[in-house]
Parts: structure tokens; C-alpha cells; sequence
DNA sequence: AAAAAAAGAATGAACGTTCATTTTTATCTA
DNA sequence: TAGATAAAAATGAACGTTCATTCTTTTTTT
């Protein structure tokens, strides 16, 4: 059997301390010596288990994006109806990106700026795919909007990354009543209205 | 008489080497070298004209979402009703980062890495003003949802970046007839539903 | 005892900034 | 107005530092 050679700890460390290191300084005021010295490693060690700065980078936006969909998705059933369905995504969403935080503003960075191969970034898009079928379904039976995926993921997702940075450079506080509220605008933003 | 020293035209040219290279490469992978080679400019000249590097970047900061805001309050006036000066106020937002996108990626870029001071940023909310006070008039009204300033943005204006960046990074072309359904998803997510 | 993993020190390139000098512009004088 | 002079603006080269990466050696594991 070929055993584990090097050890995933070691790997999650170096994760870890990227994300940190580049949610407070940006990818290029990282240096790998920072990232080594955080993850208690040499320098020279993290080239055992990433080819370079940008492999480092690469891999862990999608450990994070990965991470992010497995949450966004767990327990999710496609036996719901396109409301409750589209509810119960919503709400692990929100829940990923307003306690795990950390993961959620890297992807933020990640997201706005060049610091991702453009490879890693269509990588990172695949797992969304439930929540994309949900909204075909949706559009099916009349209860969503008939606009691209794009459009829906801008109002009924994206909302929330913009309301995770506010909150995390402590411009706003967000208590249930609020995120209840959100959830209400993004609902209503794609939802096919009543007659 | 103290007359205007230095040109102008120069330090236009800086501000906009600064936005094309930052949007290509990132604050740090953008050296000054280069910033100064594309603005035909001596390096040791930023210098005459910034104090610094992070100086050069937040003044661009600043100019950019003056000009932004300008762009989006340009023509507005408050006679208009609530629902109609939205929608004005939101076409001209719409133009601007879809029109201007060099200066709206640049702004998405500032807005969610650590690369801006904090006091840049303060600085920078300030001129949204005109909005916030329509939405106050709205929420009065009762046309517009009783939510915080923070949320109302998130759903009504801040899903252009998400799909402006889309737009630029070529997954998605924006037609006129998309617009308007973006449109109708901003207002249908912050106006109060009629019973 | 051999192989794999990890380490620290070393290397060369690139960077932000400053320095010494030159070029341009403005002011003054005859 | 022409020429001389001073001040301001601009420059290219240089400096000291920092960084990603590699090299050689040591430690750990098999």
C-alpha cells in the first residue's frame, strides 16, 4: 500500500495560515516566510507540498470554495419544493459566510481581484451545480424569474458576501431579524411575483 | 499669486496607470517602475506628486468613487418619486460600472482586499448620500422595505459588481434586456410588495 | 542503512524610495 | 525685450531591503 507520505496536517497548517495571512495583508504582502513561520514549517518545506506561491494560492481557493459547497449542500434533498429548497441553500449559505468568516472573505479577495489562475476559478464554479438545477426546476414551474444564472446568483446569493464584509470590518451588526430580512429580499428579488 | 505647480495631466496620467495596472495585476505585483513607465514618468516624479506608494492608491481610491458617485447623481433631483428617482439613480449606477468598467473593477478590487486605509474608505461612503436619503424618504412612504441602509445596497445596488466582473471576465454578455431584468430584481427585492 | 522529509542558510532578482544632477520654467534687470 | 539667474520640476542611477526559491545538510522514518 502506498501510505500517506507527508503529513495532511502540515498541508492544513499552511491552508490555514495563507488564509489568514492573505484575508489581513493580500496575496503579494504575504510572504511565504510569514506563511512557513504561522504554520511552524521552514520555508523550504512548503515546496514539498506546493510547486510555488501561486500552486499555494490556487490550492487553497479551492479548498475553500470546496468546503464552502459541501456546507452550502449538506442534508440538501432534491424531494423539496423550489421554495423550501432555494430557503433551506439560502440559509446554509448565509450561515457558512457569516460564521466561517474567515473562509468567506478569502473567497471575497479571491473573487475581486487577479489573484486566481483563471483555471482554479472555473474549477471552483462546478460545485454549484444543485443550486443551478434548483433554479431550472424553479423556472419550469413558473416560481422563478427566467433569467440567467448569473443574474440570479448577483440578487438572491452574492448579497451576502457584500453584507459579511460589512460586518466584518464592523459596519453593521447582523442579528436574526436581519438576516431573516435578507433572506426575504433575495427571495423576492427572483421569485415570479403573484398575480 | 500661487500658481498651479506641477500639471495635472501628469498626475491624471499616474491615477489612471494606477487603475489599469492595479486591475491586471493586484496592488503589490504593481511596481512603481512600471506605473511611472506607463505614464511616461520618471519613477522619483510619483513622488513629487504622492507621498508614497499606499498614498498613491487610496488618492486613487478617492478619485475614482468621487467619480462615481458624481456619475450617479449627475441630473438626479428630489422632486422625483421615490420609485422613479430609484430607478434613475440605479440606471446611471448600471451605466457607470457597466460603461466605466476599468474604474468599477477597480473599486470592487479596493473594496475587498486590505488595500485601502480604513480613512480612505470612510471618506469614500460619504457622497452616497443622495441615495440614503431616498431610501429614508421611501421607507416614510412605505414604498420601500423598512431594512438598513447596508442591506438595501447589498440587494439593490451592489449586485451590478458582481455582475460586472462576470461581464469582464467573459462569462456573461449584458444586453439591454438583461438590464432591465436586473433592474426589476434590485426593485422588486427592497419595494414593499402591494398585498 | 537507505530513503524521505524537513530544515536553515544562501542566492539572485525585484522592489520602494532617495540622491545627486540636469532640464525646464519663472523672475528679474538693464 | 534679451539675457541672466534663481527656483521648481523632473530625471536616471543607486541604495538597502525583502522576497521566492534553491542548495546543502540534518533529522526522521522505514
Amino acid at each position: 500500500m502506498v501510505k500517506l507520505q507527508k503529513s495532511v496536517d502540515k498541508r492544513n497548517a499552511l491552508i490555514k495560515a495563507t488564509i489568514e495571512l492573505v484575508n489581513n495583508n493580500g496575496f503579494h504582502a504575504t510572504p511565504m516566510s510569514k506563511i512557513a513561520k504561522m504554520a511552524h514549517v521552514s520555508p523550504a518545506t512548503i515546496y514539498l507540498y506546493f510547486e510555488n506561491k501561486q500552486d499555494l494560492v490556487n490550492k487553497t481557493y479551492i479548498d475553500v470554495k470546496t468546503a464552502y459547497t459541501n456546507y452550502a449542500f449538506a442534508n440538501y434533498n432534491e424531494d423539496m419544493s423550489v421554495k423550501e429548497g432555494f430557503e433551506f441553500i439560502w440559509k446554509r449559505i448565509a450561515d457558512f459566510k457569516l460564521n466561517e468568516c474567515e473562509h468567506a472573505m478569502f473567497l471575497a479577495q479571491c473573487d475581486n481581484s487577479p489573484m486566481i489562475d483563471e483555471q482554479s476559478r472555473k474549477e471552483g464554479i462546478k460545485h454549484l451545480q444543485p443550486l443551478l438545477d434548483l433554479w431550472e426546476r424553479g423556472k419550469k414551474e413558473g416560481v422563478i424569474k427566467p433569467m440567467s444564472d448569473y443574474l440570479l446568483y448577483a440578487y438572491a446569493i452574492n448579497p451576502l458576501s457584500f453584507l459579511m464584509m460589512s460586518e466584518k470590518r464592523g459596519a453593521i451588526k447582523l442579528d436574526q431579524s436581519q438576516i431573516e430580512n435578507a433572506y426575504q429580499a433575495a427571495w423576492s428579488s427572483i421569485k415570479i411575483a403573484p398575480i
